[in-house]
DNA sequence: ATATGCTTCGTGTACGTGCACAAAGGTACG
DNA sequence: CGTACCTTTGTGCACGTACACGAAGCATAT
């Protein structure tokens, strides 16, 4: 803008450069073909004007198509990556003017090799740019060498690993989010010195990076603020849920004087349900994720409280960096952080307001 | 998008009906002079292709300038309105290739009749979209019958009077967040049953409805509760700042077993830095929003707690609502809540990095 | 002097939509 | 049958930018 209020074009670089739109346009971008002394007049008056390029203009004028990849794992509906899916797609329909199409694959995160199969497949859409979440180094590092070498940039969601130098990360602080949770249920204990940690063991594995910086992140705080405090351990066997329920019976037979729980992956609903169908209301319980399971509990006050990571906002910010990187040329921050937002009973119709409006239920 | 990928276009739409693109341009905007036949066509053809103009061409042709206007009062630096006000420049900044501007107007919110003066003022700008906080209904009437009278849209921020229809609303569901706050003081209460409510009273009067209501709901629940807790006032002198010490010296004087307290204002800082300067660490404070003295003190653990109400987001979102209402022409979601987050300083880092970058703090 | 090659630059058309204007067709009236 | 007037329709230019094409200028070679 300038002190008409109109916006400064192209054409008046060059009505007052003394040059036409099209010399302006190639030191616009970096072309060849411009002697010296016109680009610097050009550069001058780019300068002195504080020229601003429409971007809508110049999209709609390249008229070019963008494809994005976005490499998830295989999941089932009302689980943490279905959110992230539907943030991505959200975003790519209120960008659809920018020409902007996005191919999602899948792959199996508990079968050996399968991460680099789907990145095979990745590569030969030649996407204009990349979702994909960093899970193991080494592959990762393989597929993102290549990305490199073809100016393809990519983002990493949920997890990140900075020296593979992403364009962006969206994610949450694993590590200061258990931290954050130690210091909630140290709140929520009072005088109780007891608790248990649920976890999820799958062919030996402890669940994701995210979940083990969780648990750490918890055992820190406990340590630093109460090194009195007596950890529990319940491992659930992943691969037979069916046996959860006797797990439990028998962890409560042992220690029937532990009245506080969490669980640092997003199955807490599974405690939560114990709890509801066992009509025990003297277990406090915290947990990660909203989903529906887990948002049931809450409001039937089986779960007191959730630490929800933005999966939808993390996917809608992925495809948005990558369409403001490559069409509206803005920087992008490349580490973002989501909030470490809380949720009980008493806030959490405020949180599904923003991206799950079919769960809306207005408290008035 | 169809099968093909491609986009359809007005002229796809001219095509297959077999009508020029004026006619389906006439049509789409609900102009005069077309037949009933062509204009049964061009319908039947825009629904058989889903036809979604592209509202960045359009906006490019139209070719408008649309001037926004928001009224609230004049602040110093460091309050909540300077958030809402970098959030609503924030985002015409970023809508800028879409011709907006926008003309902020302030008012001194303890004069009589001030509001009304801006009003007028406001009017006069001629504006081609409005956000203003609703303070008094009465008056706000005023200016919304003649706001509604031009055709004008206008949205609310901070608090809301759904029966005024404004486009849309957001701010904070004010009585949940103070039922959201008590749940949170009484956990950190533990087996403590006294604290002490700090006011700041301005001519007799309590403050904004905002926060009346979220004492309100500060009330309810410790009422619902802990009907036995003991709830003692503290009234500050709004006008007299400098008698703050010494009022809550006298309190403590008075009442040395009050260890918990909370301020429904975002002056929580008063407090805080009354506790720094004694050095008193056996005080558990909460408070509202996140002024940079209020998170100064987070950070020294003199506030234990604050709940953000995101001023930042709540003046972008305004600004882009009327952006997508007058030119993108989507549908408005007419009250939208912000998130009732509780801020410790575990994750307070978190929730800075999104709007208030310069305060940044990476944790490693 | 003409031809050739290179650098430098301006012009024209396109993107998808909005809107003004003109053209075409129809009806009514003298 | 011609004119006037209205309704309906098509065409063309504009918005700001991207890019292809060709023109102009100059130096060197023939």
């Amino acid at each position: 803008m300038n002190k008409n209020n109109t916006r400064i074009r192209i054409k008046d670089i060059a009505l007052q450069a003394g040059v036409s739109v099209g010399t302006v346009d190639r030191v616009l971008h970096g072309r060849s073909g411009v002697s010296e002394s016109s680009r610097k007049k050009v550069e001058a008056m780019l300068q002195q004007l504080d020229y601003q390029p429409n971007m809508y203009a110049s999209a709609l004028a390249s008229n070019k198509k963008y494809l994005f990849v976005c490499l998830i794992p295989s999941h089932l509906p009302d689980e943490y990556w279905d959110d992230v899916e539907a943030g991505c797609t959200q975003c790519v329909k209120e960008y659809s003017d920018f020409n902007i199409s996005l191919s999602i694959r899948y792959y199996d995160q508990y079968e050996q090799g399968a991460f680099l199969t789907a990145s095979e497949q990745l590569l030969a859409d030649h996407p204009d740019g990349v979702i994909l979440t960093p899970v193991l180094r080494s592959e990762t590092e393989q597929i993102v060498s290549r990305l490199k070498a073809q100016g393809v940039p990519y983002v990493f969601i949920d997890s990140n690993i900075p020296e593979l130098e992403p364009l962006a990360f969206y994610g949450q602080h694993a590590h200061q989010s258990g931290y954050f949770a130690a210091r909630m249920m140290s709140l929520m204990m009072g005088t109780a010195k007891e608790l248990v940690v649920f976890r999820q063991i799958y062919e030996g594995k402890l669940g994701s990076n995210q979940q083990m910086k969780r648990e750490q992140g918890f055992y820190a705080y406990m340590q630093e603020h109460h090194p009195d405090f007596i950890l529990r351990e319940l491992n659930f066997n992943a691969k037979e849920p069916t046996q959860s329920e006797a797990a439990i019976d028998r962890f409560f037979q042992e220690h029937p004087d532990v009245h506080f729980g969490i669980t640092f992956n997003s199955k807490a609903y599974i405690v939560g349900e114990y709890m509801l169908q066992h009509q025990r209301t003297d277990f406090h319980l915290m947990g990660y994720d909203l989903l529906k399971r887990n948002i049931r509990c809450l409001r039937e006050r089986a779960i007191d409280f959730i630490i929800a990571q933005q999966p939808t906002q993390q996917g809608y910010s992925c495809v948005e960096s990558l369409c403001n990187h490559l069409i509206l040329k803005k920087d992008i921050q490349p580490c973002n952080y989501m909030p470490i937002a809380l949720l009980s009973i008493e806030n959490i119709e405020f949180y599904l307001n923003i991206h799950k409006k079919e769960y809306l239920q207005l408290i008035v």
